[in-house]
DNA sequence: ACCCATTGAATGATCATTCAATCAATGGCT
DNA sequence: AGCCATTGATTGAATGATCATTCAATGGGT
C-alpha cells in the first residue's frame, strides 16, 4: 500500500488521487512487471478500487503514458536542478550529471526495473518514445556543449558530441547491468568506471574516483 | 507470414516446426512487443494453427523462455566462433567481439526489440536472467582475459574487469540507444565511439577506426 | 490401413472498462 | 450546536473482450 500523504479522510483532491495511483502503478511495474501490473493490481497497492483509476485515467495506456511521464519529470529534475547551482565549472557540471544519474532516489531497483519496462515497450510505441526523446535530446545537448568547452581547452582531437553519446551509453549499460546482476554492478561501480574513461580521456580535467 | 525452409508438405518433423515457431515468436515480440504477443500471433506470423505452439511447447512463457535461449544462444555463436580463427592477438580478438556484437545478424531493429523487450521483463523474472547470466558471464571473463594481456604489456594502472565491464556497458547501453533513437545512432557509429575509447585507453593497441 | 502431425472450435480464466449506487465532507439554515 | 441538502469522490458488481489452453476430429504421409 503506498501512501504519498497519510489522510484520515477517505476522500481526497483529483491531483493528490492521481500521484498516489501513479507511484502504486511504479510499484506495481517494479513488482510484477508491466504485462504483470493490472489496473487492480494499481488499485490494491494504492489501496484504492478497482474502478477509481479508470476513472481518473482515460485508460490503462493513459496511465502507463502518465506514470512515464512523471518518471521522465523527476529524473530530468535530478540534473536539471543541479547544474544549476552557481560557480560550477565544466568538468564539475558533468560530475553533477553523474551523481545525479546515479542517485539513490533514481538509481533503484525498483525504478530501474520500471524504466527498462518502458525501453521493452518503447521499440513499438511512439508515444512512448516521445516522452523521453525531447529530454534524452536535451541532457545530450547539455553535455556535449559542456565537453565542447572541456575539449577546446585541451585541443583533444574528440568529438564532443561523440563522447556524450558514449557517456549517455554507458550510463544506460551502467544501469542495464545494475539491473540485471545487481551482485556485480553497483552504483559505486559503476561511476568509479565511468570516472576512469574520464580520467583516461582528459586527464587535466578529471580524477579517478572524486 | 515466416518460413525457416519452404515445405510443400503440409506436415514436418518436431525439431523444424519448434524452430519455426520460436522464430515466429522472435517476429512477432519485434513487431508487437512482448505485451502483444499472443499465441495466435506467433501461429499466424509461422503460418500454422492457433493450437500447434502450445502442442510443442507446454505454455507461453515455455514458448518465450526457449525464445529467449535460442537468441542468447545465437549470440554466443557469433563471437565465441570468431574468437576461435587462428592467429589473432588480444586486441584483434577484442576487434571481433565488438564486430560479433553489432553484425547486421544480431544487431537489427527487430532482434533490439526482443532483447530489450526480455529485459524489461528479466528484472522480476529469475528464468529469464539464469539464460542470459552464464552466456553474458563468461564473455566477461574472455574479455576481461584479454585485457589483462593488454594491460600487462603496457603496465596501464586500469583494472581488466573493470574495462571489460565497462565495455559490455558500452555494448548495452548503444544497443538501447539504437533502439530508441535510430536516426541518430548507428552501428558505424558506435563502433566508432567504442573505438575512440578503446583507442584513448590503450593508444598502442586501438587505432581509431578499423 | 495405420500413425501421427495438425486443426480449430470450445472452455474457462483474466482483465479493462463502465456506471448506478453509496458515502463523506462541506456549508447554509434554523 | 444540530440538521439537512448538495456536491463530488468513491465503490464494486456487471459486462464484454481477449487470450491461453485443451482435445476430439481431421487428413496427409508412408
Amino acid at each position: 500500500m503506498i501512501e504519498t500523504k497519510q489522510k484520515k479522510s477517505r476522500t481526497a483532491s483529483p491531483e493528490v488521487r492521481k500521484r498516489q495511483i501513479v507511484d502504486a502503478t511504479i510499484a506495481s511495474i517494479g513488482k510484477h512487471g508491466i504485462s504483470g501490473t493490472t489496473m487492480a493490481s494499481v488499485a490494491r497497492l494504492a489501496g484504492l478500487s478497482a474502478g477509481l483509476a479508470n476513472f481518473y485515467f482515460k485508460s490503462k495506456d493513459a496511465l502507463l503514458e502518465e506514470t512515464l511521464r512523471c518518471l521522465a519529470m523527476e529524473h530530468r529534475e535530478q540534473w536539471s536542478t543541479r547544474l544549476q547551482a552557481p560557480d560550477l565549472d565544466a568538468p564539475a557540471k558533468i560530475v553533477a550529471v553523474i551523481d545525479a544519474q546515479f542517485h539513490t532516489s533514481i538509481c533503484n531497483r525498483k525504478k530501474l526495473a520500471v524504466w527498462f519496462a518502458f525501453f521493452g515497450e518503447a521499440a513499438y510505441r511512439k508515444s512512448y518514445r516521445r516522452i523521453t526523446t525531447s529530454i534524452d535530446a536535451e541532457r545530450l545537448d547539455v553535455v556535449a556543449g559542456l565537453f565542447d568547452k572541456i575539449i577546446k581547452e585541451v585541443g583533444s582531437p574528440l568529438d564532443p558530441k561523440g563522447v556524450a553519446r558514449t557517456l549517455e551509453s554507458l550510463f544506460d549499460g551502467f544501469w542495464l547491468n545494475m539491473l540485471m546482476y545487481p551482485d556485480q554492478f553497483s552504483r559505486e561501480m559503476a561511476k568509479a568506471q565511468i570516472f576512469d574513461y574520464l580520467h583516461t580521456s582528459f586527464p587535466r580535467h578529471f580524477t579517478p574516483m572524486p
